[in-house]
DNA sequence: TTTATTTAAGTGTATATACATCTATTTTTC
DNA sequence: GAAAAATAGATGTATATACACTTAAATAAA
């Protein structure tokens, strides 16, 4: 059992920021980071990487349709994801399949397998089991960080 | 010039969340995401990768003391990144110097060059004119925003 | 209908992440 | 002061990221 760092200031060793927003925007990528690591140690468990984890809950999400690697791509929260070489690792663990597409041949579709379907169910107890040790956090609080969020990216470039 | 996705659920093709506080996390990933992904490409005009430019931004902090890897990963905001590794892509680019440290054979330090400086200056200036273009956002929110992000930290593993 | 364009996915490379291991020091402990 | 433990940083490997490029197939244009 370890105290997490709370503060920002202390986990980057900075009090200099430039302003609010500056320091906010640290703070939602020092978070991130925090996120993930955390959420990767459960996953190790399961002999998954986040990104793995990511795909399969993706395709659980059309479960039982078998999705092309475009319509994985468009969902995965990183987009730049390399999403055919995630594929090609969970087609090794055989937590899924992989089949040329009937309608396209350009495309090939994955659906998960049995063993996909049980390790994406165990994995998500624990990932939830985590967050709800972690962060403890009031619904209209979340709600709020959500609008927030969105408004700091709610803009055109 | 293209309209940024706002929404979260556009954004990742998914309604389905658990509750506001799973939307919330997917939230913080998305929006971490979108940020590096934003500021890369300013930095890519300069050479630059973004953990690269951590490690200058880090340095120039303490400029003209000169920091041992250990000063440099404790103030990383991923904590994780490999350090020494960035700092030898760093000196091949002559923006850093390394040298052995006088009180201490194990450890290396590094600070800054002439050169460092001035790229980091310049990419300093792109980047933060980016984040004004970008982020449309009232002091008073992102106040708001860092203290949601503290509290959703805040508590002991 | 033939060519041109677009699209889907796979491939290659440099960098970064995550983690384990190794070596050379320094510090601690006896 | 010598042995044990801890620390700093380098190194190796698998995976992921970011981006450019290639190939095959589908679609649009001539």
């Amino acid at each position: 059992m370890y105290i997490c760092i709370v503060k920002l200031e202390q986990a980057i060793q900075s009090t200099k920021f430039k302003n609010e927003m500056h320091k906010a925007s640290l703070n939602i990528l020092y978070t991130a980071w925090w996120l993930k690591t955390q959420m990767s140690k459960v996953l190790k468990e399961f002999g998954l990487t986040h990104e793995q984890y990511n795909v399969l809950r993706i395709l659980k999400g059309k479960y039982p349709e078998q999705l092309c690697v475009k319509d994985i791509s468009c969902r995965m929260i990183e987009k730049s994801s390399n999403v055919p070489r995630i594929i090609d690792r969970l087609v090794i663990k055989k937590l899924v399949k992989r089949a040329d597409s009937p309608t396209d041949k350009r495309e090939t579709v994955t659906t998960l397998t049995q063993a996909g379907l049980a390790v994406l169910a165990a994995s998500t107890e624990s990932v939830n089991q985590l967050m709800d040790e972690m962060v403890k956090m009031e619904n209209k609080e979340a709600e709020q960080l959500n609008v927030l969020l969105e408004r700091l990216r709610g803009t055109e470039v």
